[in-house]
RNA sequence: GGCCCGUUCGUCUAUCGGUUAGGACACCAGGUUUUCAACCUGGGAAGAGGGGUUCGACUCCCCUACGGGCUGCCA
């Protein structure tokens, strides 16, 4: 009898939305989505410090940039701190954790006592685990974990396999600080505990941890989920993702430009594999996802691939919604918004731009002739295909297009005609024409470009250049 | 220092003891073309090093090197 998968997202909210961490949320997201589960999504802010609402925000608007969707609402893990404190008071009855009246001094004391002894030191062992709570002093304490001292705790990984630790490298883990807050290992338990977390699928620096959390869920007869550790992702150059190599907050890929469904395509693709599967939709990735999929060594960013993935994507979008994202990528890049007749233009030259852009500035950029009003100005390298016989043959066009059917079958063959007329190979007629419409060398076709502008638009932009 | 994890083309990866080690991005060369792209064809490109186990290892074991993680009253 299965019971119905549940996964979550549980990011501590000290900063933006990390790209490692949107891979992570993006395999849970995919996992629970594609069997029919919940995806949860839960707030570490149990550092009072560091959490800020402010970060909070930007993951949560992340996530919806990226469209990974979370069911119910977003859960405060600072919020079920009195649930957290029950259950370390639970511990203490069961006799799976005790209170330790070690100061932070005497404990930083014992670490820099075993330092200054040089080589390996051993885990702080609390003199107050067997202690007789007769000597218990009117004291501030926390509640430590009592973790076994012999033998070993086995983690059953989905990733990593079995990974097995031994129990004297592990300590008593404090999961009650003296001020009554939980610390995080017990915080994290307890709550995918009560959240009803089947499958915890997160990065593999939570791997240790996997250890430790293991023994408080048999502290308290609890059932262990399936452990999923997924290996980091890092930069190009093989080094751990930081500030130094660009882009590490989702907000900046939004910002330069990356379309939402050629990220999760790329990431999904980033350490984990399904064949030669590479191009796929949302839906696909949910069909094929899996957990044995996922390889087990770091991935580099590769934004050539990144940029190809997405060029697929922008290529098969729908129009619409392309025009939509458009108008999220601009925000987010602070550029000027869309006026209304751009939004009318962009959306009819949508057809002939999106198979030939990686990213919505490039697609912005193929559509400029679309964008611009006249006066069209060219630049330096479009300017030079307006010599005097062009723009002779541009007036001479003119009137032609008056009354021609307003149809890429109707215009071919008057420009055929009109270049044949000069002696000239079409190439050579384009470029003036070009030049004319966009001010640009790089455009869509020619045809394209007088289809979307207008029968209007394209005369009065060629009176101007053979003017 | 201790413990844990990892290492196939430049990059992401397939392979789950027997393959000419496959695909994708990138790169190079052609083609197509009205520009830029897109697209099509072809090409070069890999099992970290050393020991085992085996008839046979990229696949299993050990060692070394390198990379990463944890070692908090942070998460």
């Amino acid at each position: 009898m299965s019971q119905q998968i549940v996964t979550r997202f549980a990011p501590s909210p000290t900063g933006y939305l990390h790209i490692g961490g949107a891979r992570t949320a993006l395999f849970n997201w995919l996992y629970a989505r594609g069997r029919g589960g919940k995806f949860l999504l839960r707030i570490e802010d149990t550092d009072r410090e560091r959490s800020t609402p402010e970060a909070t925000a930007a993951i949560l608007q992340g996530l919806r940039w990226l469209g990974l969707d979370w069911d119910g609402e977003a859960v405060s893990q600072f919020a079920r701190k009195d649930r957290h404190a029950e259950v370390a008071h639970q511990m203490l009855t069961r006799g799976t954790a005790y209170k330790c009246f070690s100061t932070p001094e005497e404990i930083a004391a014992f670490r820099a006592d075993q330092e200054a002894k040089g080589a390996s030191y051993a885990v702080f062992q609390s003199p107050w685990r067997d202690a007789d709570p007769a000597t218990h002093p009117d004291a501030p304490y926390a509640i430590r974990m009592k973790a076994p001292r012999t033998g070993e705790t086995v983690i059953e990984d989905a990733v990593q396999g079995r990974v097995t630790f031994r129990n004297d490298q592990l300590d008593d883990m404090i999961v009650l600080r003296s001020d009554g807050t939980p610390t995080y290992m017990l915080a994290v338990v307890v709550d995918d505990h009560d959240m009803g977390v089947t499958h915890v699928i997160r990065g593999d620096d939570h791997l240790n941890n996997a250890a430790r959390q293991t023994m408080v869920y048999q502290a308290m007869g609890w059932k262990i989920p399936v452990w999923a550790h997924i290996p980091l992702i890092h930069g190009p150059d093989g080094k751990k993702l930081s500030k130094r190599h660009g882009a590490t907050a989702v907000g900046d890929y939004q910002a330069q430009g990356y379309p939402a469904a050629g990220m999760r395509n790329y990431l999904t693709r980033l350490g984990w594999a399904h064949g030669d599967a590479e191009l796929f939709n949302s839906a696909q990735a949910m069909e094929m996802f899996d957990l044995s999929g996922i390889g087990r060594s770091p991935a580099r960013l590769d934004f050539k691939k990144l940029e190809s993935t997405c060029g697929w994507h922008i290529a098969r979008g729908e129009d619409a919604a392309l025009l939509q994202e458009v108008e999220g990528y601009l925000a987010a890049a602070g550029r000027p918004a869309l006026t209304g007749a751009q939004r009318d233009l962009l959306s009819r030259a949508m057809y002939c731009v999106k198979d030939r852009a990686k990213t919505f500035p490039e697609l912005l950029e193929k559509a400029h002739f679309a964008l611009i009003s006249r006066p069209i100005v060219a630049d330096e390298a479009a300017a030079k295909a307006l010599d005097t016989v062009s723009r002779g043959i541009l007036s001479e066009l003119t009137p032609r297009l008056r009354n021609a059917s307003w149809t890429k079958e109707a215009l071919e063959p008057i420009l055929n005609e009109m270049a044949a007329a000069h002696g000239i190979g079409f190439g050579k007629l384009a470029a003036p024409l070009r030049t004319a419409l966009a001010g640009r060398t790089a455009t869509p076709s020619v045809f394209d470009m007088m289809l979307v502008i207008g029968r209007d638009e394209t005369i009065l932009r060629l009176e101007d250049a053979a003017a």
